[in-house]
DNA sequence: GCTAAAAGCTAATGGAGTTAGCCAGCCATG
DNA sequence: CATGGCTGGCTAACTCCATTAGCTTTTAGC
C-alpha cells in the first residue's frame, strides 16, 4: 500500500472544498477522511482536531481573499478601486461560503497566527481603497470600519440566501457601491 | 414527583438564555435540560429536535428585535429614527449574541413561518426609518438592503470581537450613523 | 540494506442527539 | 369521588462523531 502522501494543507484544503459544497457545520472529519481516500484518526497526523481545522479554512480562506483584493486593486484608485474591492469580496464569499463562514469566530492567538495575518492582509487592501478618497485620517478607521461591516453584511446575507427575489441583487450592490463612493467624497 | 411543567416555549427561552451566556454552538440538549431540571429526552416531548430548537430560537430573537425596534421607533422620524434603530439593533446584539446567530441560515419555511413574520416585522421597521427620507421608490430596496446589511455586518463582528480596540467602536459607530444619514439626505 | 521517524491503520472510549417504550400525574367525565 | 385516557417525564438503548492509544509499515537518510 503506497502511502496518501497528505500534509496539514492538503487536508485543509480538502475540508476548504467539503465546507463549500455542504456547508461548514456539516463537514466531518469522516467526510474530510473519505475525500482524501483515508481513514479518520489518520486526520489527527495533520491536524490536531476540528477547532484547529476550522482555524486552518479561517486561514486559507483571509489569505486567499487577501491575494484575490490585492490583484483586484492592482492599478486602481477611488471608486475604481472601491467597486473592485467591493466586488471582489461579494463574489470570493459567493463561490466559497463555506470556507468564508469560518473566518466569522475570529479569534486570532497572536500577532503571528496566521488568521491575524491574513485578517491584515485584507484590512490593508481595504485601507488602500480609502486612501484613493480624501479622508480625516481621525476618520479612517470608522470609514474602515464602515467598509468591513457592510461587504462583510451584505455577503453573509446573501450567502445565506437572505434577500428576497423581488428586486435584483446586483442592482442592489452596484447602488451600494454608488452610495459608499459619494459619501466618502464629501 | 410534581411535574416541570414545560412547553415549547419554556426550553426555547430555556435554550436562547443559555445560547447567549456560552454561545448557540456549545449549547447541548443535555445543558438545556439540566437548566430546566429534567432529563435530556423529555425535551423532545415539546421540541422535535436541535434543528427545531434552532429554529424556535430564531423566531423568538426576530420577534424580540421587531418589538425592541418598534418601541424605539415611536415618535421619531429622519435622522433621530435612524440612530434609535441602529442603537437599538446594535444593543440587542450585544446583549444576546447567542440567540441573534440562531437568526444566521434563514431559511423560512414559507409565509406562516414565525421566522418569516419576524423577520418581516423587522424589516418593515427598517422601512419606516427609510420613509422619514425622501427616497426615489425605485431604491428603497437597495436602501434597505444597505440598512439591513451594514448594522448586520456590524453588529456580528462586534458581537464576535472583531474589532481591535485602538479607536473606540462606539465612536464609529455614530459615525456611521453619521455616514447614512447624511448620504439618505441627498 | 538498516534504522528511526512519520503516516496510516484498527480498536476502543466518551459524548451528544435521538428513538422506543414504560409509568405516573393530571384532567375530564361518570 | 372514582376512573380512564392523555400527556409529560423517565430509563434504556442506539447511532454517529470526535478523539486517543497503540500497532504496523512505508520511506528518507545513512
Amino acid at each position: 500500500m503506497p502511502r496518501a502522501g497528505l500534509d496539514p494543507a492538503a487536508v485543509t484544503a480538502a475540508a476548504a472544498g467539503l465546507a463549500d459544497e455542504i456547508g461548514l457545520a456539516n463537514v466531518t472529519m469522516g467526510l474530510v477522511a473519505e475525500r482524501l481516500g483515508v481513514r479518520t484518526p489518520s486526520l489527527y497526523k495533520h491536524v490536531t482536531g476540528q477547532a484547529d481545522l476550522n482555524r486552518r479554512i479561517a486561514a486559507l480562506a483571509l489569505a486567499e481573499v487577501g491575494d484575490a483584493l490585492r490583484d483586484a486593486l492592482q492599478g486602481r484608485a477611488g471608486r475604481d478601486a472601491l467597486a473592485a474591492a467591493a466586488r471582489t469580496l461579494r463574489s470570493y464569499v459567493v463561490e466559497h461560503p463555506g470556507r468564508y463562514s469560518a473566518t466569522l469566530p475570529l479569534n486570532p492567538q497572536g500577532p503571528d497566527d496566521p488568521i491575524a495575518i491574513g485578517g491584515a492582509r485584507v484590512l490593508d487592501s481595504l485601507a488602500a481603497v480609502l486612501a484613493g478618497y480624501d479622508i480625516d485620517p481621525a476618520d479612517t478607521v470608522h470609514a474602515l470600519r464602515l467598509l468591513r461591516s457592510l461587504f462583510h453584511g451584505f455577503a453573509t446575507i446573501e450567502a445565506a440566501g437572505g434577500f428576497e427575489m423581488d428586486t435584483d441583487v446586483d442592482k442592489s450592490f452596484e447602488w451600494l457601491i454608488d452610495f459608499i463612493d459619494r459619501g466618502l467624497k464629501t
